[in-house]
DNA sequence: CTGTTAGCGCCTTCAC
DNA sequence: GTGAAGGCGCTAACAG
């Protein structure tokens, strides 16, 4: 039914063969011969079959790019890097897990199917020892097929990359096929906002964690703890932290209300990240408190949105641009691996509007 | 090197077929049978190899979604919502045309070689009739090869649906393999938004619309446009309307700037979308002036950010997740067309603080 | 219900 | 520099 390189072959009165390797370029052809072709490739609008191409070429031009949420900004900036960078041949399948690790692996299947030159994960993993082992389990075999495999904004994957190079020199982290990983310095970006509410004198925060069963929150619900330790105040985790559902506003507007009927005496709030703040600021304005003058709030991301809140949020800046334009790089191989397989990449304090001394007096 | 249909057949005792047969599952295969090869699926490990079936069966389980800007959340929720409608064993491939027409045909040929089952276009289109035709020629081609096309937040291609039913009754838009297009009423929008201003009282009003050559700015324009006249109102396109590059916060930044330039006497600016219109609050915020003390800002789409912004945006909700869920629903064939294949969905006035009537006296 | 037989459209050694 | 031929892994008629 459609038009195959033998048709075009025949039209251009050349061999199916001499049109493949005009097509793929890759392969010395007369010049007259080639512009033949291409001619002919022309006339007859001729569109490669790429899976009959990928069949015979075991190879294919797709690369996965698993994300939990495409609709949410941190996710959309990440996978957009990714696809800027992975060239004009190559398409990026962006698959929506919805932070299902069920999810995950079925699309990972999918991709293993459709022979993917790369895949992306973004975003941080289900805090479960089960799940990570079949995750890491199918990213090996997926590796093991030829398929470059990327973490982006996730810890190293268990038994995955070795920490550091091995004993005898060599940075297995590098080798092609390898399993990359581009890690967010989430502890120590949470650890710096903590201080910066301290320092500025607040002893009572509150934390609209996101949920509990994620490394990310885990990370940085850790990073705030240290900050507290190193100051030698307790950490009241029990009473100050509430877990959301979910890193969304709704999940910060009912965190916000738990955690002020817990504790109406605290002076801040940490939210599991931007939108989740977003959240927390709606239910304080709703019960009457002004941000900042009666109660401080920081997020975690610094979403471009962040900056035209009401008030424009403190937060902690994810280069999520760049590390996803890196992670392309790594996928299509365009750019080498760290030594180790593993880099950190750095979380900086951004201060806004949001976070300011606390109220002399607890105003409640 | 990998496990193929023949390793499983044989360490289940049976042919190639029988294996197929059972994998896709559309055909009676004796249950004892079934659970043979299952098992032998399972301990290889076994993965179809989706290039080799898309060429035997000449079917695809691929379905393109073409994005301007898959970082910008007004795609990122059409895409999520396409996505959640297509079910579980397709896949949606993302691109990211960037605005850019030519990238636009690119990466249809590159859906077209994957013979993708469907593609999905978002958003609007550039405002030129070459493009528009070598548009359309191509989408005629795709939609002859087999694949639905659907157009999501675009108005219908000239020539493509016809428009209404045709005279004998038949509405050619219903016919598989036809191209179905879901439009936003920007217009009606628009002139919507117009009136509340006016309504409100203001008299100049400014606008930042988007890039002079694409079609949603001038549908909202016009719409705009419109509510002036029928209220007996000059235009004054030339002098209160400036053209941004791209319809992001820079564009919004600079064009209020040059707007305060030309008419310092402008009591509202309407911005060409949500994003825009945070940089026009930006600039007025620079200047000096209190949004709506001073002037009234209005965005168009209501994206999520908008309700929390300072101050929340009076807007125009577009129904972004379920146009985009029923585009997903079109692609697959799980709902029909509508009558002339062309839908347009309706655009809500959403009224938050950042419009106000004007001041009394020109504060400048 | 199951096995056999042809291709699907392209790439890629081999010869020429 | 170009052609001929085989096979990539799977599905879809046919038989039985």
């Amino acid at each position: 039914m459609a038009v195959t390189l033998a048709d075009v072959a025949a039209r251009a009165g050349v061999s199916a063969a001499t049109v493949s390797r005009v097509l793929s370029g890759n392969y010395p052809v007369a010049d007259t011969t080639r512009t033949r072709v291409l001619r002919a490739v022309d006339d007859l609008e001729y569109v490669v079959n790429g899976p009959a191409s990928a069949l015979a070429a075991a190879t294919s031009d797709l690369i996965g790019v698993l994300v939990n949420d495409i609709a949410d900004p941190f996710f959309g900036i990440i996978a957009g890097a990714v696809q800027s960078e992975i060239g004009d041949g190559k398409l990026a399948v962006v698959c929506n897990t919805g932070g299902s690790p069920e999810r995950e692996l079925t699309y990972l299947t999918l991709l293993q199917r459709q022979r993917a030159a790369a895949v992306v994960i973004t975003g941080g993993a289900v805090d479960d020892d089960a799940h990570q082992a079949a995750l890491a389990a199918r990213l090996r075999r997926l590796s093991d097929g030829g398929t470059q495999v990327v973490l982006c904004g996730r810890s190293p994957l268990p038994g995955t990359a070795p920490a550091g190079a091995t004993p005898s020199g060599r940075d297995t982290g590098a080798e092609p096929g390898g399993i990359v990983t581009l890690a967010f310095d989430n502890t120590g970006g949470a650890q710096r906002l903590t201080e910066h509410l301290l320092t500025l004198g607040h002893r009572h925060i509150g934390c609209v964690a996101g949920p509990a069963d994620r490394t990310t929150s885990r990370h940085r619900l850790e990073g705030h703890r240290r900050a507290l330790t190193a100051r030698g105040l307790p950490t009241e985790d029990e009473r100050l932290t509430v877990h959301g559902g979910a890193y969304d506003r709704a999940a910060g507007y009912d965190g916000a209300l738990e955690l002020l009927r817990r504790a109406p005496e605290l002076t801040a709030v940490l939210a599991a990240n931007d939108t989740v703040a977003l959240g927390v600021c709606a239910a304080l304005r709703d019960q009457g408190l002004r941000i900042p003058e009666d109660v401080s709030v920081a997020g975690f991301d610094d979403l471009p949105a962040s900056q035209d809140a009401g008030p424009p949020l403190s937060t902690v800046r994810l280069p999520l641009h760049s590390a996803g334009a890196r992670a392309g790089r790594l996928a299509v191989g365009r750019e080498g691996a760290p030594p180790g397989g593993v880099t950190t990449v750095r979380a900086e304090l951004i201060s806004r509007a949001s976070t300011a001394p606390p109220p002399h007096r607890p105003s409640r």
